[in-house]
DNA sequence: CCAAAAGTGTTCAGCGTACACCCATGG
DNA sequence: CCATGGGTGTACGCTGAACACTTTTGG
């Protein structure tokens, strides 16, 4: 049995998939081999099969570009104007993913001609991608000022100098040093590591890592680790 | 042209209507009258036209069923797995609306046999749409307490103490009145009337309006209008 | 030995919270 | 006149913000 005298529609989910270098926030975008829009740059999405969920479709989706599954992925509203693209009506889903960008291998990604840009030099994407991009910022930063979600972004050690570039890179701005220091500690989401690293100064800073345990028992705490007046008024 | 060998599906728009009385949330809700799921109580609902998008549609179940245009309606995430529906494949997409329950006119909805229940009595609905609920409350819960969207739900001129019970009955809580007044007037969001509302105590409480002006500029500001104990561990 | 980054404590202001009494009025 | 709900002010603690010097070590 079905719904009779209903329109059918495609539906897409797009990854945003964003990264962090150590100095720079990445968008991973693939250039597209086919038409319409062939050779310019976009989101690597794809159509939900009859099988799957929107959320597997995005972990499907983002595991054929990067070769990794289990990482952040939020869905973010969906994009629905009847002219998003010029083929045929498709509705989108976007899923902003975060990825620790040392995981990213390179060679799963050969088909799609995959790059990572700098937020700075973004392309113009096709369609409403870069509005979809732009949408998904703008939760990051929101979300980010109260949820520990940018840890997503750290490779396994990382250092407290790491994370507060990570933090003054999204909110571009500096943030002080022994506050941003005794409040992420506080949280208890971190362990401190035996070793240093020894790459960005000669008197090498620890590293630290996550504490799992306390990580995702404590990720929907509200905590506070940017400035107030940073915080950007809200989209949600 | 059309995008080949794909699956299309349908897309349907769910409304979340809450509503408040003065005294309970309220959630409208229709009874179907047709299969699947006939006589069941269901959220309003409808598939997304050809020539619509998501908030268009949205928009226009919403209207069909209040007769309200223009209200807050704010879309939440997809519901998508597959077996959702019996009947055939359908992608939901949940908007939650918040209405002046005294705007909403009983004659517009004889064909759908809506009705209101408190949040404390709901039935079991069809589908997925008690998981529905249960999202969009926690999204209304998160939202609302950063953000002045409960003022939706007050008719043009309500009082403080009103306003107080609205955020009481939300968190299910008691809240300080002398904070909560300083607090909310503080915002400068509302101006307060000239004469009292008495339906409630012999001395009367004065009405208060919102301020349009200062409303829609500072909507997304982040304020802080109930205890921070009380604030869920937000899905947001 | 010196440049460069890491690490660490204290002070102060403002916000958030707790708390209690007087006011106005209809019955 | 009194019961009921409305309206108001203050004191305190804690959190968030501002701020500067010492440590380490590779070159």
């Amino acid at each position: 049995m079905k719904y009779s005298n209903q329109t059918r529609l495609l539906v897409a989910v797009d990854c945003i998939i964003f990264g962090f270098d150590g100095t720079d926030y990445k968008l991973l975008l693939i250039q597209r081999g086919f038409a319409p829009e062939r050779e310019k740059w976009s989101l690597m999405g794809g159509f939900i099969q009859p099988e799957e969920s929107a959320d597997k479709a995005a972990e499907r989706i983002l595991q054929q570009l990067t070769g990794l599954h289990d990482v952040y992925l939020e869905q973010i509203q969906a994009f629905s104007i009847p002219e998003r693209d010029p083929i045929e009506r498709v509705i989108a889903l976007p899923y902003v993913a975060l990825i620790d960008i040392e995981k990213y291998q390179t060679q799963i990604n050969d088909d799609f001609h995959a790059r990572w840009f700098t937020l700075k030099e973004l392309p113009n994407l096709i369609f409403d991608h870069n509005e979809m991009v732009e949408m998904a910022l703008n939760r990051l930063r929101y979300k980010a000022a109260f949820h520990p979600i940018l840890f997503e972004l750290l490779p396994e050690k990382f250092t407290l100098p790491q994370l507060q570039a990570m933090y003054e890179g999204l909110y571009d701005t500096k943030i002080d040093k022994r506050n941003f220091t005794r409040k992420v500690l506080s949280t208890k989401l971190l362990k401190k590591e035996k070793d240093k690293d020894k790459s960005s100064s000669k008197k090498g800073a620890f590293y630290y890592s996550l504490d799992e345990e306390h990580y995702k028992e404590n990720f929907t705490n509200i905590h506070n680790f940017i400035p107030k007046n940073e915080i950007p008024v809200g989209t949600e």
